[in-house]
DNA sequence: TCCCGATCTGTAAACGTTTGCATCCCTGGG
DNA sequence: CCCAGGGATGCAAACGTTTACAGATCGGGA
């Protein structure tokens, strides 16, 4: 049939050359000389000549791939790094592959399979896995370059935000608005996904508080799921406290919509009567008015793409912190 | 280093036996004795033994890999199918190797890469991309077995939902809740992006209204992105109308999303003013109350799965059609 | 003229599996 | 007692590249 691709033999015997000298030539390598070069490309354009993938990279060692590791829940984010990501290794010519850890359980089946990823791919970038590689470094561990975004591994390079400011920043918006009751809506620490993130944004927010001098209440501050039903139950919560907040910070935008569809059923106007702030810059988030911090995550994608890459061709590289701009948009307004 | 990995060849000499009866040993072929096959998987865990993916696939023709394509644009739906997808390959020990289109443009850049990709996967899952094949079927061009989600591909099979009927089915709702005046957001028809679906669900529109002895009026459908920003924009002309619309179906939760919004910032109560009803059930339908159709992607996506390894393996396989239930949550009420 | 080095090319040995074929051993039926 | 046949194993040839090494050619400087 039409599968049987032609191999390196028969382009050989076209061009009547070695199968090492139209290797060669078909790699840009030196010491080929131009005749022989572009007889051996005419040949290969002309019989749809591709070298087998296998084949070369058991010969070489080379893969061109590059694993891609992600949490399947609490999608957003991913997903959108994951088209950063794969639009960069698109043009590169490396392929992607993917594994995705559809529970925090999995991550432990990760690391039990994690040998056998690796041997599959020349690189690996991690989003948000909150692995943690007992002992060793990352990059001895996976014996591959890493590298993380949106969390920090000892051992890899890192793509990252400051989330205790990016939270200071967003709590201070507020209070430059008036707010004195800012309420926080938090995302949960899960015993068996160690990531400090909820921590760090907690900081924040009393950072700012505390900067302002005005008091951190622990009844202002309340936990629930990384969902739009999480935020949901939050402002609930929040609004049952005797002084309620004129304002709330939540640590992701899909809390804050939760948030949003909460406090207009309650018949509270949003701005009017509660500034919302969210975290994330959601694709949502723009068409529905959301004041939030940005995360450029295709964009820090990119960045880690273009990360590993450098670290496979050994070219030096350094960490990134990535800039979590304040978009203003039209849910946060001055008390009143 | 720690890096080397065993080969065949140590558990052979490890064992005492020849490499080839390892190679059996270790894949469950028959003739091999109980007592060596136990003697060489003592021997092969002892040292952490894996073989090597490329070699293995060199020699088998076996890549042991599926590749996933889908688009980058629209992003929900591709998301969550990958999701389901990856689950079920994880358990069954394939790797999933994914490309994504960034723009429609890049569908033609799929084509021409096709031959080359398809060369790294035994089977094939298309996620919304309307590719056209031209001439060939799907299985004999992309030379591997192909199921297509989200759209019907010749020679491929199939997991999709019947787009007509269930936008019937959204709209019959909104008629059995007294509504005469029904407004229709769709889904632009991209010049580059031959999908049926905007034209099917329209159609399907129609058919309840007329089936309802109501008329079709052109003023009060609208195109728009598949977007909230999309929505909104649409729901903007429609209330232009003279005679505006008193319920309104979207083609996506997204638009719907934007409608919402916009309908409140028009000072309309939902569904007090307007009904709303939309398609997808995306993730945040829920948690904000959109009644709409639900497609269940992730379930669609492990059905996939699940098809193209019995394809693989030459088992019978029949296209799916999924059904589409109409959740009822808080944006629609009977016409007031 | 001779030699040296640089450029070009070919031979063949990897790379680590899978698998067709031959061989050997053992058992049971005639 | 012999032989057929099947189970168990090994040998070696694929699979389609890459790459170390060696040979060949050529030009130029001494």
């Amino acid at each position: 049939m039409s599968s049987s691709h032609p191999t390196i033999k028969d382009i050989a015997r076209v061009t009547g050359v070695s199968v090492a000298t139209v290797s060669r030539a078909l790699r840009n390598l030196p010491y080929v000389a131009p005749a022989t070069r572009s007889k051996v490309v005419e040949a290969a354009a002309e019989l749809e000549y591709e070298a087998h993938p296998q084949a070369s990279r058991l010969a070489s060692g080379r893969t061109w791939t590059i694993g891609v590791v992600a949490p399947q829940f609490g999608t957003w984010f991913p997903f959108r790094a994951l088209g950063g990501i794969n639009s960069v290794f698109a043009k590169s010519g490396y392929d992607v592959l993917v594994s995705m850890m559809t529970s925090p359980g999995d991550r432990l089946r990760f690391l039990r399979d994690a040998r056998s990823f690796c041997r599959r791919v020349d690189g690996l970038v991690l989003i948000d896995t909150f692995v943690s590689v007992e002992g060793d470094s990352a990059e001895a561990f996976f014996d591959r370059p890493v590298v993380a975004v949106g969390e920090r591994l000892e051992g890899a390079s890192s793509i990252t935000i400051d989330n205790r400011l990016a939270a200071r920043r967003a709590v201070e918006h507020l209070i430059e608005l008036g707010h004195e009751r800012i309420g926080l809506v938090a995302g949960p620490h899960l015993p068996d996904l160690p990531t400090p993130v909820p921590e760090q944004r907690r900081l924040g927010y009393e950072d700012a508080l505390r900067a302002a001098g005005l008091p951190v209440d622990p009844e202002l501050m309340v936990d629930g799921e990384w969902t739009a039903a999480g935020g949901a139950a939050a402002l609930s919560t929040l609004f049952e406290c005797a002084d309620p907040p004129t304002a709330v910070f939540c640590m992701s935008d899909e809390m804050a919509f939760g948030v949003l569809r909460t406090a207009a059923k309650r018949g509270l106007a949003t701005p009017g009567d509660l500034s919302v702030v969210g975290f994330d810059d959601h694709d949502l988030a723009g068409a529905l008015g959301l004041t939030t911090m940005r995360q450029a995550v295709d964009e820090m994608g990119v960045r880690a793409a273009e990360t590993v890459m450098a670290l496979i061709d050994g070219e030096p590289v350094s960490d990134i912190t990535w800039d979590v701009p304040l978009m203003v948009r039209e849910t946060t307004s001055p008390v009143g």
